[in-house]
DNA sequence: ACCTGAACACCGTTCAAGT
DNA sequence: ACCTGAACACCGTTCAAGT
């Protein structure tokens, strides 16, 4: 058995450390404790901290686009928006997420934000645009719907769990309102 | 001139190191410096960092709840709601929700949230009421405006900036419009 | 009553030295 | 190639000592 450590294992280690705990968790000295190794070897692996928060993020990024969107791209457009609610409501699911909100302030952690919810919005906004609504509603439903996403996100973890009875249906139904107009 | 200072001062400090740099600004060593002292003096005023956290949230929380309830109470809920919302998006309000909703992970800016969610939560259920809607359908759409405003927040910072045109105005009529049944 | 200064703990970072 | 151990910086916390 040997005790050899890769980035794999300290990236491992620290999105779990991550959904866990948050990113103030992503800290070298209590995940070197964790692998059983001393803070100094870490830096034979990433050149700070900051290498290995990227790390991470990017690990998480692939899952929390690609992957996701992947598993959709067969059903039709409807279909993706109620699944994508059902389980976006579901508060054990994308745990980082949240995680992230938060640390904003971190430049890291912005510009991976920034494009997993760039890559969010854009595919929105073509669900949208396949259900008939011109190109400026769906951008404006797009961005009501994932801001909707992101904030019952918040909501849960503030006010400590339950959403109303019967939350997501009332989503979709009032995200595809049609026009009045 | 004397160089008392007082729970005021530290509080205001961190009101302000919170709205520019976030949660991990609220520091007792910068603001030390910031404020002329020595950190230990710090101690007199306060049981630890913990607690000028609490005293510093507690003075936004007055700011962001009954201070801006008390301004819309004259008005008709609807305006209330194009009221809350037009200000909501715009950026430079409340820019210390976003620092907090950071550090959920903190149990003393969690407890706070908590209340102010839930505040900001009944006011908008009691709107919708009062606009026709019945109890539960009134609870899932004050969730829904408030999801919205906690995530266009959210939103505007990870993206940078830009809401689409005609974004407040689309989220009130959306979130106004009347049931399909 | 209010503040300083030195001490210690914890985590990030560096680096010489070990295997 | 991979890890240890000791060192130093930074911030939180304590406390004896100053005014």
């Amino acid at each position: 058995m040997r005790k050899s450590l890769g980035e794999a294992e300290w990236v491992a280690a620290a999105l779990a450390a991550l959904a866990e705990e948050g990113v103030a968790a992503v800290a070298i000295e209590p995940l070197a404790r964790r692998l059983g190794v001393t803070k100094g070897s870490f830096y034979w692996h990433f050149k700070d901290r900051a290498a290995l928060l990227l790390k991470t993020l990017e690990e998480w990024e692939r899952q929390a686009t690609l992957e996701v969107i992947a598993t959709l791209d067969s059903k039709p457009p409807q279909e993706r928006l109620y699944s994508l609610m059902y389980s976006a409501f579901n508060p054990a699911a994308d745990r980082q997420y949240l995680a992230l909100a938060s640390s904003i302030t971190d430049p890291v952690v912005s510009d991976v934000l920034h494009r997993v919810s760039k890559r969010r919005l854009e595919y929105l906004q073509l669900c949208f645009q396949e259900l008939g609504f011109p190109a400026p509603e769906a951008a404006r439903r797009a961005h009501l719907t994932l801001a909707a996403y992101v904030g019952s996100k918040h909501l849960t973890l503030e006010l400590g769990g339950g959403l109303p009875e019967g939350y997501a249906r009332q989503c979709v139904d009032t995200l595809l309102h049609t026009l009045p107009y």
